[in-house]
DNA sequence: GATGAAGCGGAGCGGCGCTCCGATTAGTAT
DNA sequence: ATACTAATCGGAGCGCCGCTCCGCTTCATC
């Protein structure tokens, strides 16, 4: 016992009870091995089971689901809304930031079973969920939005929002469809952001 | 009363008993009454309710939730897949006749809550639901394509089965965001598709 | 050790999809 | 009109799920 408790160590240990942490860890690794098997939209009960825990140990622990997926995924999403910038400065253009930005926004909701459609579908069970993935990706998408504008790369007036919306419903539904490669539409999307000229062509 | 049971009958009768056919009407009536007010993810429960019968007898005419939908929607459906050869005769381009025609399958689909996320979503539950769309309007669309390629409008390489489910997908979860109309993204999409000469510019 | 509270776990409730089978007809033959 | 039979009906019942609630356990402290 070393004086893993004590105040000036530099941890900031904000859970008070040991055994509280190690069960919100261990809810935690068999959330993220249940994900990827069941998707997440998987049984609360077996993932207490899978942890070794009752379900009111996860309840409590993650009130809602999303904010167990949100934990789940946190690393992953802060990894790609600071890819945003940086992708900004080094890549050659500010439309190929954009392009290489969705990208990995797009790898990471195609590798994670249901994220999509968690995302997007019904409002009320996740919206907690929509909310963390707005609230941290939608500023970066702006940035790179306007940057892209700014450099005359695309025409304005797209919301970003709306593009990202967009973006993650595309990813919704790609499980074992191999006809069907979110990625070529979003290749399309961008082709349809581009600055053509000053004018679409006719239409009709 | 008369003789309308009689087999010589003009009318083929394809179902038996005179209550059955009551029953079957009375559920299509109050199931489209429950999907507009509650979307097509309502409880069997509810509108076996609405239309005063049991739930087995919802379930015997319509054995899985899909087929009750595809009822339901089947007119729609229909003349949704007529409107296709229609608009390539009708309107000026193969192009303008493909956008028009997206149009109304945009229409179509955003004016159901919830339609556009049962086609996508898990694909176990509305499998005969997605399998019905496609059989119905994917040939539809290829023709379009095909035509819209083969004037040159578009460029070549698309798949319809893609298109038509992304499509599908960006019409998600509309329901009361006015921040996102998925018209927008596909007016994008479209213009993505369209032909701008040899090469896509340097996007990188 | 004693003690109080933080934390735990699962029984229980309501809701859902779907099945199954005894009760109820509609239609027919007499 | 009556009897008969098979088609049809209806809902009780089963399994699964989300979520809550509260008596019991265990940790940290004194």
């Amino acid at each position: 016992m070393s004086m893993e408790s004590g105040p000036a160590g530099k941890a900031p240990a904000r859970s008070r009870r040991a055994d509280a942490q190690r069960n919100e860890q261990a809810v935690l690794t068999a959330a993220a091995e249940v994900f990827v098997s069941s998707g997440v939209d998987a049984p609360i009960r077996r993932i207490a089971a899978r942890a070794g825990v009752g379900m009111g140990t996860v309840y409590r622990h993650f009130p809602t689901r999303a904010d167990l997926v949100t934990a789940v995924y946190r690393h992953q999403i802060e990894e790609c809304a600071e890819a945003g910038p940086r992708l900004l400065a080094e890549a050659g253009s500010p439309f190929a930031a954009l392009r290489q930005w969705i990208n990995l926004f797009v790898d990471f909701l195609v590798t994670k079973h249901g994220l999509a459609d968690a995302l997007q579908s019904d409002s009320s069970r996740f919206a907690a969920l929509h909310t963390y993935f707005l609230d941290r990706l939608l500023p970066v998408c702006t940035q790179l939005l306007d940057a892209a504008v700014e450099a005359g790369d695309i025409r304005p007036g797209t919301q970003p929002y709306e593009l990202m919306r967009g973006i993650g419903n595309l990813c919704i539904g790609r499980d074992s469809d191999p006809r069907y490669d979110p990625r070529r539409l979003i290749e399309l999307l961008l082709r349809g952001l581009r600055h053509p000229g000053p004018d679409t062509g006719p239409g009709r």
